[in-house]
DNA sequence: TGAATAGTGTCTATAAGACAATATCCC
DNA sequence: GGGATATTGTCTTATAGACACTATTCA
């Protein structure tokens, strides 16, 4: 390992002569999911400059040079979609060469999650700005692309890797819900247990046994009932339960 | 959302003129894991250089104009480790603006892990490279930084934020053990049950019960037995399986 | 023979799935 | 009342933890 200490020496050099080293361009792109009418849906622009013009693609940004990575992802979820405050996390880095025909360009894809309501009425008429509904042509959590849907159930085009962004997004919500409550993430504050389960089937791509998830949830110590009851359905309404922030772990 | 447009512009013109965005330096940093001796142990560099000189460092490196991120994991473990055909995947980005003092560096590290004997013996007599004992002062997955200690188990200075990043990367660990295959990654080609849960019971940081152990890993299509037993113990030698790679899934 | 761990069999507690019965709301 | 779903209770099955017992190797 007597080549050792060169990679220090770089470092330290890069430091003073930024031209030795090519940079890449360093994006945002996010993910914006929600879960409605028993589908997943994502926020997509449609691009109007080349390449892919016409296409569609994720919400992103260049990253500033003074933000961290969360706040670049939190600024633009705010500039495009209007949204503060919701769940929001790192989901993976996508850095092939020629992701981007222009240029180097590094994207740290974050997952954003948004009840329904919440995103629709956030967003102005646009028609650049769709929350289109995606289909996932794989089960579990294998993972890979996924398509997103036109209000016809055609398939719009995805600009760049971002059919794999969005299957990696998938993915992710697949495997968390399990153990972490991002379930909640896609609802409004109150919620009846159907309409949570709805939502993980929703998410999971299949149905769930309606007497084990009930006790799961009851159990879980994340459920609050609200002692109201929900309205305006054709039948008898179920409880309305709200989510508690948990206190330890 | 009449500003929506200028996203898609600023990229645009962000190729013909590169002057206009600061990009920041991109590299990759390496948890190298394994599991010895009761403990987690992680590969460090000692640093020659300034800043954070004589503190301990992940090795890394920056991601070439023409190489994926797997790619320069892939190299710097390589270069630094000489070690290929491990289990490598991406962890996590770093991207605080003063994560490094000399100037904005984003990091993705990667997670690789290593059976302990192969690790030690391809690393050359170094000084400068030590394979650090981990301290994890937190219990399951709630996460936070991790301790790398010396010979005598004294704390080592971590160089930037290194001591979030081992974190990190032993909170995936754990959380990946209980559905992911990645314990057989820190022994060899041939091990014993409980060589297998002792790896186990050193990730998780708790003792596990046996009997539900051998349960659960005999049921799980992972193992294949090899008909022979270990050798050189001073008790009745336990069966030798070996990892099979599960065809599905 | 004794020490130490490997490996097997059985019992119990817990959680999930299946199913039935009752309760409650709107029409 | 009829339709539809909520909610409760019971039974069955799969799995984890606990424990007892036997097997095998080396000193």
């Amino acid at each position: 390992m007597s080549e050792q200490p060169s990679d220090t020496e770089q470092r330290f050099l890069a430091a003073y002569d930024a031209g030795e080293f090519e940079r890449p361009s360093v994006t945002v792109d996010l993910t914006v999911v929600t879960a409605d009418d028993g589908a997943l849906r994502a926020l997509l622009v449609r691009r109007d400059e080349h390449p892919d013009k016409g296409s569609y693609a994720l919400p992103g940004g260049f990253v500033g040079p003074d933000e961290s990575l969360d706040d670049a992802a939190a600024r633009v979820l705010r500039e495009k979609a209007r949204l503060d405050h919701v769940h929001l996390e790192q989901l993976y880095t996508f850095g092939a060469p020629d992701r981007d025909p222009r240029t180097r360009v590094i994207t740290v894809a974050h997952l954003a999650l948004v009840d329904a309501k919440r995103l629709q009425s956030a967003l102005a008429e646009d028609e650049a700005v769709v929350v289109a509904r995606l289909r996932v042509p794989w089960e579990g959590e294998r993972g890979g692309p996924v398509e997103a849907l036109d209000r016809d159930g055609r398939p719009l085009k995805l600009a760049f890797d971002h059919g794999d962004v969005l299957g990696t997004a998938v993915k992710r919500m697949r495997g968390k819900l399990d153990y972490a409550p991002i379930g909640f993430q896609l609802l409004p504050r109150d919620f009846t247990l159907r309409q949570l389960q709805d939502v993980h089937e929703t998410v999971l791509g299949r149905p769930l046994n309606k007497d084990s998830f009930r006790r799961r949830m009851l159990a879980s110590d994340h459920l609050t009932p609200t002692g109201r009851r929900e309205r305006d359905v054709e039948h008898r309404p179920g409880e309305l339960y709200r989510f508690r922030r948990t206190s330890a772990v």
